[in-house]
DNA sequence: ATGTCC
């Protein structure tokens, strides 16, 4: 084919069904290999080529796989066609150790087996160093979620997790708390107004510095999601995700915020990065699977190197992500703020999935993968949230290096997705929430508060990791999902 | 957790 193809600019309409119907199968059949030029591929293709007839894309396509040599260079099929030609770094097996090393768990019997096993096969890692279980630990794709693992410079972008970035931030304001109950409605209505979930997003996204950053320009598989990126910035996810009005008790009379004792309105946010982050931890896991091969049940253990290419380039992708999630946050409390008319006298924050360059007891650079792990470092600040019907609460770490300075980011399933929503009745569900006071937007039965551990029995197992500066209570909660639980009068 | 791939 010639490459004029590429320079194709025709404007019908029919490709429009086309992308919608362009899957990674679609390109697996179209010959393209499994692996991590599939995702990249796709968004390349929505950022640039979504005018292309399907014919025309087909030919494209086909082009680059059959002379990827040809297009290193292009300005956008350049990055298809690198991850088209062999990989760079030769492909390397390693074995685990047969046993692993101790590592520090809170929450003992409490910890579901699978969970503690996921742990166990990280410890047996070569690059693994040091790990802590949290007491709120359950399965997740190589670590577990809860679990954290200290390497020596090499990064796991399973271990970070799929959703690069995920955090808390919460705001504290000067208002009267009985505004929350007196103005339920007119709250609840900011909440429907000025929040996005899951497919929704704003008609009109608010700019912001994050999205020019260099990262977006200078790495392919970023540049490749910026406008969804652009178009998803101030929305949050779906799954646990969620954005609260509640009532903030401060119990530590020598807080880090000046807060006299008492209470307060407050908003509190839990979200991520979006797709932008879901599609840099795919494509980097794929990468790492590529050249770092493990037995099968540790296979999605695969790190990259942090002396490559690749490991320098996802540690760049990773803080970008990291950065993006926080601007999403950022921008869900000043739309709030702006809706109440009130600024934020406090802002708290912090990741819980996230790798960080921090030294261990000797001194040294570890890399910390955090994944569902809130950082406890002497005096760092975070939230630990409950469930919709039990409190949160704003930690002050103790720097405790058994748990590697970390804590639990949560309380912590007891009940599966699929058993909730099999076993859970949305009456019951319902009653239990009116009872609790909580008015609801949102969620499904797989998010209900029973599907939780009790966040006083977590607290209680971290003790030692953390202490107590605040407690938050819920009032008017608001997920992703139907408005099914919806309880506005 | 996530338009897409697994």
């Amino acid at each position: 084919m010639e490459k004029s193809v590429v320079n194709f600019n025709p404007t019908h309409s029919k490709y429009i069904e086309y992308i919608m119907a362009l899957s990674g199968k679609k390109l697996i059949r179209l010959g393209y290999p499994e692996g991590p030029v599939i995702g990249l591929a796709l968004s390349v293709i929505q950022q640039h080529y979504k005018k292309l007839k399907k014919e025309e894309l087909n030919i494209l396509l086909k082009t680059v796989l059959e002379n990827p040599s040809e297009y290193t260079e292009h300005e956008y099929l350049g990055s298809i066609a690198k991850s088209l030609l062999p990989p760079q770094g030769t492909p390397k097996s390693f074995e685990l150790r047969k046993n692993n090393p101790a590592f520090a768990i809170y929450g003992g019997a409490d910890i579901e087996p699978i969970a503690l096993n996921q742990m166990e096969t990280a410890m047996c890692l070569p690059i693994a160093q040091e790990g802590a279980l949290m007491p709120d630990a359950h399965p997740g794709y190589g670590l577990p979620i809860g679990g954290v693992l200290a390497t020596q410079n090499a990064v796991i972008p399973y271990g970070v997790g799929v959703d690069i970035g995920c955090r808390m931030c919460m705001s504290i304001y000067d208002l009267p708390t009985q505004k929350l109950e007196q103005d339920k409605n007119t709250f609840t209505k900011m909440l429907m107004d000025h929040t996005r979930f899951g497919h929704a997003t704003f008609q009109k996204p608010i700019d912001h510095a994050v999205l020019e950053r260099k990262e977006f320009k200078e790495i392919p598989i970023a540049q490749s999601l910026k406008d969804r990126a652009y178009k998803q910035i101030g929305s949050s996810g779906g799954g646990n995700h969620f954005v609260e009005f509640g009532l903030v008790e401060i119990v530590d009379a020598h807080n880090e915020y000046q807060l006299p004792l008492g209470e307060y309105l407050a908003v509190l946010s839990h979200s991520g990065s979006r797709g932008l982050g879901a599609s840099i931890a795919n494509y980097y896991t794929k990468l790492a699977m590529q050249t770092c091969q493990l037995p099968q049940h540790a296979k999605h253990l695969a790190w990259l190197d942090l002396d490559s290419e690749a490991g320098q380039e996802y540690w760049l992708a990773m803080n970008l992500a990291g950065d993006y999630a926080s601007a999403c946050h950022h921008q869900i409390h000043e739309r709030l703020s702006q809706a109440m008319g009130e600024q934020a006298r406090v802002r708290i924050e912090n990741h819980h999935n996230f790798a960080w360059k921090e030294q261990n007891a000797q001194g040294d650079e570890i890399i910390v993968h955090r994944k569902g792990a809130t950082p406890a470092g002497k005096g760092a600040l975070g939230i630990i949230p409950g469930s919709m019907t039990s409190p949160g609460f704003i930690v002050r770490g103790k720097g405790n290096s058994l748990s590697i300075n970390s804590t639990s980011h949560g309380a912590g399933r007891v009940m599966s997705r699929t058993k909730a929503k099999k076993n859970l009745s949305a009456k019951v569900v319902k009653q239990h929430l009116q009872k609790a006071g909580i008015t609801l937007i949102g969620s499904g039965l797989d998010e209900a508060p029973m599907v939780y551990k009790d966040i006083h029995q977590v607290m209680a197992h971290q003790k030692e990791l953390v202490e107590i500066i605040g407690k938050f209570i819920p009032k008017i909660v608001r997920m992703c999902g139907d408005h099914r639980f919806i309880e506005v009068d």
